[in-house]
DNA sequence: ATATGTGCAAATTCTTTGCATTAGA
DNA sequence: TCTAATGCAAAGAATTTGCACATAT
């Protein structure tokens, strides 16, 4: 017999002590966006969040206040894929990753490494305090080309 | 191979031609953008490149269409530094850089290399094609630390 | 001559803010 | 209790669009 089980989401249990630890109130609208986002991966804009909350548990301005909020205490982390609409993913530790978006499909795929470290470590080496960065990373994907070939070939060909 | 053509302002001149190449005009208010982003270097916000144009020659909205049809031929290139505003840069042909920005004074350094080159070939494989990236690095740096200190360091120190 | 670019005004989109009310700790 | 969090409405900021007019090629 399993004695106590690991929670079911650790991840979402984790998340919510990190929340009291920096007394900052566990809510209901928070506590939803977290199950989400503890779930489900790849970023989401905010948007998406909210229409992943079941209608009525909270308005889209809380999605937005919760989300600054835990971004402040780097419960959840920021990215932009300079579409006009930031974009939110839960933060798993210092484990850094980056995504190769799709420019057609918006498809994310996430690369669970990172090569980026050395260039904090350099502009550590300049002075700089507090370091971090953004990386991303675009493409079309296999899909996308596909689709493309499929429907106006490499040669659009314009009557003369 | 054409013959050599005089580098006058090299970096405009060719800037200009790469727009008659693609068959876009060039027009006055395209001319002053390309001045300034070639001459002055960092990445603008559009606000900022308006600005700096002679009051008259032309709309903001002008600015944001002419940078709009630069980027796509790649004449210029979009920088996120994650404050609500897209900066641009003169793409000086793919030699690639990248930027260590103060979180507090705004000011920009310029690193005259790139690690992701790896991570786009890494792309490729996948099977993306035509990949590009960003990476942009967040700091304080050095005189903001010192300014932060002097202003109220960890320690107020309380005299007596 | 004619497609391309521009100005002006208004619309869109994403995000933030003010303030009265609710609800965690 | 008592401060932090929320809802609603409205403001704000950056960017885009529509359409008549101007202009580069």
């Amino acid at each position: 017999m399993p004695p106590s089980h690991p929670p079911a989401n650790s991840s979402l249990e984790s998340a919510l002590q990190t929340l009291r630890d920096h007394q900052a109130r566990v809510t209901e609208p928070r506590r939803a966006i977290l199950t989400i986002l503890t779930s489900e991966h790849g970023p989401f804009t905010v948007e998406e969040i909210y229409q992943r909350i079941e209608k009525g548990v909270c308005d889209l301005v809380t999605v937005y206040r919760s989300l600054a909020a835990m971004e402040e205490i780097n419960l959840v982390r920021r990215c932009d894929f300079g579409d006009g609409a930031y974009r939110y993913e839960f933060n798993t530790g210092d484990h850094h990753h980056h995504h190769i978006i799709c420019r057609t499909c918006r498809s994310v795929k996430t690369l669970d490494f990172c090569v980026a470290d050395s260039l904090e470590r350099m502009a550590r080496q300049l002075g700089y305090e507090n370091v971090t960065h953004t990386l991303e990373i675009f493409g079309v994907c296999v899909n996308c080309q596909k689709k493309a070939a499929r429907a106006g070939g490499p040669n659009p060909a314009v009557p003369g």
